[in-house]
DNA sequence: TCGTCATTTCGCCAAACGACGAAATGACTA
DNA sequence: TAGTCATTTCGTCGTTTGGCGAAATGACGA
């Protein structure tokens, strides 16, 4: 049960399918998933790491930067239906096709200069 | 989106998984599920009421009885899916197990019976 | 018709959740 | 070594959620 209710506990939240969705086929880097999503760094690593904690996405530090990916082998039976179940749900949808779209222009940039770009913003 | 957020928010609450896996093969009246459950009516209706307008079962009435089922054949893909993913992952859990058995004493006894019983109960 | 009864709706409360900014962490670089 | 920078953790705030009991609803039976 618990597991269970992990999955579809992390899978109850619009900006978590999104960053799910956007991990389809290619492993991302957390600015990546910020700039697309449009949320707060901080906000962003916490949905990553309930994605993460529910089995559904898995993550790799290189130096500073993290990057996620789907969770396949490595994941349960549950956790991978969940998460195709989603993928295909989202594919269709207006706000799938407009984060990819988003993440088109944002894969042209190097994570490094993207990084730099949203520091700017705070300021 | 508003589908698909729609079913995995209704998935994300243990009362209501458990509410899913009952229904699995039969049909049931609320005063069955509530007399599992545990909970108090009104709970036990909203409960169902946010399966329902997700799409993940269904309902008819028959006089004051209110009985519900899985959807099937009118529900969406994404809908019926995602009952067979619950069901799947909840038929071998302790806590699926437990309610089974709860359900089967539950339905030895006629459904008027049951809610005499339960109008006793909070007096 | 009137009361009874299963269910639903409403209003309330406490707990959980999602968002943010500030501070902490830990790795690269000058 | 000190500074910079991507990420994570922490504390806070407003909203949503799940629970209940009381009242409303609507159907049956006397």
């Amino acid at each position: 049960m618990r597991n269970l209710l992990a999955i579809t506990k992390a899978l109850a939240d619009e900006s978590r399918l999104r960053a799910l969705a956007l991990l389809e086929g290619r492993e991302l880097c957390l600015c990546q998933v910020i700039a697309v999503l449009g949320l707060s760094p901080s906000t962003v690593s916490k949905h990553m790491s309930i994605l993460q904690q529910a089995g559904l996405v898995e993550s790799r530090k290189e130096g500073r930067w993290a990057y996620f990916r789907l969770a396949d082998e490595g994941a349960s039976d549950e956790a991978r239906e969940a998460v195709q179940l989603v993928l295909r749900g989202l594919s269709r949808e207006p706000q799938g096709k407009s984060d990819r779209k988003v993440l088109k222009s944002v894969l042209k940039v190097q994570p490094e200069e993207l990084c730099r770009r949203q520091s700017e913003q705070r300021c």
